[in-house]
DNA sequence: CGAGCGGCTGACAACGTTGTCAGGCGGACA
DNA sequence: TGTCCGCCTGACAACGTTGTCAGCCGCTCG
């Protein structure tokens, strides 16, 4: 910026101002210093300028995911991505993979970076050590799950409704007999999933059996082996609720093994590419990620902008999309002949 | 930092040493300094202190990505974040979507930021622009695609080599008539996939026909399209060789609408997630993103740590994995009845 | 003709940190 | 006892920018 200066031989100030488009700069020079910027590629410092900005901010926040690299994350990154680049805003991101700790790393990282707001899907259950952070002036908005102990905007997936509907949907091909499997049951939405499920068979009437409940899933191996065992066992279920994208994708891989994907009914929650080109294709309650990133972005970017209003949890609806496993019904009762 | 400095009544010094772990200052002092950091709950400005740190480095990368999105970006993103967070480096992102001036505004946006590095996949098809921000010392390094008219390191997938022996493995179950249908023609892996495409015909002695060849197609409407073209044509290809990801899932719902699954053989650039539980299983070729992205960040530190070695192109191995539907064999010659 | 005003311009301080350097203090040594 | 040295410590400038403010110029108006 000196090089501009004297290259234009002009004040700092001045090249500041026309760096800026603040007014008060007569045409000639304005365009002096122009000249000046395009010669020397001069860029200006981002940092250093708002470092000393009135505002104190650093048109920077933080995304703090599950993992970068699975779809419902990277959707998420996309839509707040976007959003933010609309208002020339940059994104910091780090991935925390169910750790409390690499969360509260991550949160400490971003705000040594100043960064103005945090977008958070948390891994851990006390949230109360970012009340520091809010009072300080950060934007915070949770997503996917909401906080514990601390007063924030969330947006969540209509997981419990998600859930319920694709029990109905079941019952409602006429199975008596369905099972549960089920994510790492500290998660809130697998537990939310799971109150969706019982809030379904409630609703039928039907008693809730634990021998085909299976918590804890952490990923598609676990599911296909807790599938397998249902199946083999004395009373099999004749349909399968999975709650989460893995789950699913082992249980696909457990029907198909045991020859079974066409008598079993299956549904899923979260949608999986290619699911429709299976066979059956995979009927799953779809989430809308993006519609969730781009709702979170919007809300962080009003709070920043000060708005003050009460904070809420915002419920994103989920979407029933039936394919085919999903419609498989029960197994006909067999006569007393067996 | 102030605040620190008159709790424990210190000069400001002081503080900045206890906080970078600096020599020279007593037990009890750095003692004392600890507890007013502690009790002020004061996190030291990491922007204020590169800017004024003599090295002059930010310990920010950007990351240039095609879409974020999508899996193999995405799963980039997760290799190179994982390799800089363990060097305490944060990173940028932005998706270009294969636009140029995009990729361009990108950069000039991290390099306002003042990253010490940067990792393109590039939109674009002339890197000179970059010169200026290698000089100036920004570390730079390509991925996916190689730079052009700019020395840089670039990281890519053995496209043509992945591709030959997807064309020699159909070959070998016998098929002599293969179509090709690719990605937008421009876009540089696409062109070297056609290359080893014609490589592997040329090595069986086949001459190419351009009937069977089709570029452009860039989702999987326009390859579902493509593909249902060709088998509806006089003389329709007994195999197929898709050079991307979305190409080969338009590819898979275009022959199973024609009922042709079981019948013409497929063999895919680039791994889906659940390729292997469709009937029948889709023979890939795949790339190994995180492999890349580690080694784009390990050279991109090498280079940030100012190894002057000779810029080169790093070509990471591809992996067909047979599944089912490249093993398909051509339709049995019909004898002169037919 | 002088005061006052508005439009431009640049000198200077400040943002929060770190590099430089000088000063104070105590002990070892002549 | 005086000198020198090494260990701690803090004052100050500087990083690259922007907010504040004072000063200059030319014009208008009384």
């Amino acid at each position: 910026m000196r090089d501009v200066a004297a290259l234009a031989r002009v004040g700092l100030k001045t090249v500041s101002r026309v760096i800026n488009g603040e007014p008060g700069v007569s045409p000639e020079l304005r365009a002096r210093v122009q000249r000046a910027i395009d010669q020397l590629d001069y860029l200006p410092n981002l940092t250093a300028s708002s470092l000393r900005r009135s505002s104190g901010r650093s048109a920077t926040i933080g995304l703090i995911l599950e993992n970068i690299a699975n779809p419902f994350s990277s959707s998420l990154h996309r839509a707040i991505g976007d959003v933010a680049w609309a208002r020339g805003v940059q994104v910091f991101s780090g991935s925390v993979d169910e750790d409390a700790i690499r969360e509260r790393l991550l949160v400490s990282t971003f705000a040594g970076r100043r960064v103005d707001g945090l977008v958070v899907v948390p891994a851990s259950h006390d949230h109360s050590y970012l009340l520091g952070h809010k009072q300080a002036g950060t934007a915070i908005v949770f997503v996917d799950r909401p906080a514990e102990f601390l007063d924030v905007d969330a947006i969540v997936s209509d997981n419990r409704g998600g859930s319920e509907e694709a029990v109905r949907h079941l019952l409602a091909a006429g199975h008596r007999r369905i099972a549960y499997l089920g994510d790492l049951a500290t998660v809130y939405t697998a537990r939310e999933r799971h109150a969706g499920y019982d809030r379904g068979l409630a609703s039928a009437g039907i008693a809730v059996d634990p021998a085909i409940v299976r918590h804890d899933l952490q990923d598609s191996e676990a599911a296909e082996a807790a599938v397998a065992e249902l199946l083999a066992s004395p009373a099999p279920p004749s349909a399968l609720f999975t709650s989460q994208n893995l789950v699913t994708i082992g249980a696909v891989r457990a029907l198909r093994a045991a020859g079974a994907q066409h008598q079993v009914a299956l549904v899923g929650f979260d949608d999986v590419l290619l699911a429709d080109m299976l066979e059956p294709a995979v009927t799953v309650v779809a989430q809308d990620p993006r519609a969730i990133g781009t709702l979170a972005a919007q809300l962080l970017f009003l709070r920043m902008d000060g708005d003050l209003a009460p904070t809420a949890l915002h419920v994103v609806p989920t979407r029933l999309i039936p394919r085919g496993s999903g419609e498989i019904g029960p197994p006909v009762a067999r006569s007393g002949r067996g």
